[in-house]
DNA sequence: ATTATCTTTGATCATATGTTCATATATAAT
DNA sequence: ATTATATATGAACATATGATCAAAGATAAT
């Protein structure tokens, strides 16, 4: 095999070879990927899903809105390790607080992450639908 | 404040004193809990979405079926990294593969998938709509 | 059969993550 | 003002994670 058919997917791309088979695909990908900033605050938003703490704790909070010390209860946590997951879960809008005198009560966000819930939920139940 | 009073929200549960102040919700929290295995699958696979080299990939594979060398041509990594972690996404079924020849095609698994990027996109997009 | 191409796998390592403990803040009650 | 309640914050530490390198499968071509 001479160089050339070696090389045939070797495409020059800022001073070094990259292998790729459609380089049509890859420079559209490129095209429409979003900005990075946004990249990285989405997938921060669903790595605050990917805790079985934190989940646990969202999925409590579809059908009523709980205070740190409820949800340290239920999750068996202390309360300061569920009030750091829910300040996380808070700067992604995950959840939201509401004061009533010395307790804050917590809920979900808003219907995106209801969604975002359920639809996680049907996945893993009926990978196939 | 007398004894009573201070330990009117600690309720013994499994021989330790939890404070709570709506038992009923916790209760209820427990109930409605999903099983602990599901948990664990469920949040895994929001973790798999929840990096941005991953994440970067599935939202290529929305427009396009790819195989692993574009992906790394794409993303900047070594295919080695690549394939590494489709297999992590696969495993969770939130990408599948097809075989042609010597070239595997990734794509995303089902519309579950693509909703959950769909809707994850618009929250970080608009958080308050 | 041998070689090349495309992909996968296992080990390793630096970094990121979740929890705990101690302490601080904020609101309410006495 | 002082004390109690409810929550938040910062430091520290053990574990988890993602990338790389080296090597191995798997399919196709010669």
């Amino acid at each position: 095999m001479d160089e050339k058919n070696q090389f045939q997917n070797r495409i020059n791309k800022d001073l070094c070879n990259v292998r790729m088979i459609h380089l049509e695909r890859v420079l559209y990908a490129k095209q429409q990927a979003i900005p990075f900033k946004e990249l990285e605050v989405m997938s921060m938003m669903y790595k605050m899903l990917g805790d079985p703490t934190r989940l646990k704790m969202l999925m409590a909070l579809r059908d009523n809105e709980m205070c740190v010390c409820d949800l340290a209860a239920f999750t068996g946590l202390t309360e300061s390790a569920v009030s750091h997951q829910l300040r996380r879960l808070r700067d992604l809008a995950l959840v939201k607080k509401r004061r009533a005198g010395q307790v804050l009560y917590y809920s979900l966000d808003d219907e995106h992450v209801e969604e975002l819930l359920e639809i996680g939920l049907a996945h893993i139940r009926d990978p196939y639908t």
